[in-house]
DNA sequence: CTAATATGAATGAACATTCATTCATAGTTC
DNA sequence: GAACTATGAATGAATGTTCATTCATATTAG
């Protein structure tokens, strides 16, 4: 009781308004969920067990979320939040050239930060309940238009003049998230005990084989040989 | 309450020992739960949800399961079972060429039988619990061991004498499987509306791209041009 | 009649949500 | 600056609901 109190007094402390607190608080709940989720599943995470997570009461959580079901979509938008921006980032410091703008864009995928067993976890967690909660796609959707179209426009440039193959950018882009989220299935079953490097590769090796006009540019460390 | 009692005894009437009568029921329990868990997630799944489905009391359900838990391990063998089948199925109409046994087993993932959204509501479902619930993986660990070698075989055959990549068979293996799990989950998700016929087509042109030596086997209907 | 099977009301555990109370801080007054 | 008040964040016991499981009873089959 006593460390509670003296852990919220910390917490009010760390500055910002009122507002920021708020922010906070609410982020802290969130990882909190996001770690239960994550271990426990979305079944068997209850209310109870997040507060405890996070080092607060159970009735706090009603303080920064409507119920358990705003909290869950809260966690979802973060992690569509934080990936929609490690994409964009990686594109920005991929340059101009197409192949390695798709490249960084596959590469995300794998990120460290991105490709954790816990956050993939939660991932499928959510998928496994999309029909059941419409929220859940509704919460993705604008997120997943925005990557499919920047996704679409990297195979385009991919594809501009090799008209050598029957591909289309958007069924490209249709293979290559595909492959990605296949891959992330495996890293999280971990049948083969693929590492995160590992499976960067194997995607590597997919794009050389969709666009072959730019087999080179994905051969990963261009084997000294 | 009249009705169920006939519904009882016509279950009973069809005849077989009194193991098949199991059997019988067992199915016609995994089945309804099958229809809940794509209709309303295995989280708001109850078993008066089930047994309704049914036509059956709640009562029957622990006569034929231990638990819940049992049901739900019974779904997801049903559904391991029967994609087994249909891809060993497959492999024997598909002769010996190497290139259209593999097409056949891709093929498997986009057949009628298969590729239904309930179903694949029920995989991700399963998927999205796999690290919190260990049963589930052990459930499906056998069969994968055989999707994944076979598979891997597949690739062998098609890699062998070709050594133009530095592709591995079982390297090749894994983004094949990937790339149909991720087309799955573009299914459950239905964002681009893409039927089953048209993510095979998809599948097939990845297949092309990684084996292009036979792309011309995995050409479709290979367009009259 | 006996054994096997089916039924669904009853049970109790688990859970999300509520809310009266506590308490640290910020603001106000003199 | 000291004393007092107002504010709202934090708390967790209490509440009422939901649900898996049980079991006494009813039904059917041999």
């Amino acid at each position: 009781m006593h460390s509670k109190v003296i852990a919220a007094k910390e917490a009010g402390r760390t500055g910002g308004g009122p507002a920021a607190h708020r922010d906070r608080r609410r982020k802290q709940l969130a990882d909190a969920a996001l770690g239960c989720i994550a271990s426990l599943g979305l079944r068997d995470t209850t209310v109870q067990d997040v507060a405890r997570r996070a080092g607060m009461a159970v009735g706090s959580i009603s303080q920064y979320f409507d119920s358990k079901e705003a909290l869950y979509t809260a966690v979802l938008n973060t992690l569509s939040e934080e990936f929609a921006a490690a994409w964009q980032r990686g594109l920005e410091r991929a340059g101009d050239a197409p192949a390695a703008r798709l490249r960084s864009f596959v590469r995300t995928y794998f990120d460290k930060g991105i490709c954790q067993r816990r956050k993939i976890a939660v991932w499928f967690a959510f998928w496994g309940e999309v029909r059941a909660r419409p929220q859940y796609r509704k919460v993705c959707a604008g997120y997943d238009r925005h990557h499919d179209q920047a996704l679409a426009g990297l195979c385009a440039a991919m594809l501009a003049g090799h008209h050598e193959t029957r591909l289309e950018p958007e069924g490209a882009a249709r293979l290559v998230a595909a492959m990605c989220q296949g891959l992330w299935l495996e890293f999280l079953t971990g049948d083969t005990g693929l590492g995160r490097e590992e499976l960067a590769r194997l995607a590597d090796q997919n794009l050389a084989a969709l666009f072959p006009a730019a087999a080179l540019e994905f051969g990963g460390e261009t084997a000294t040989a």
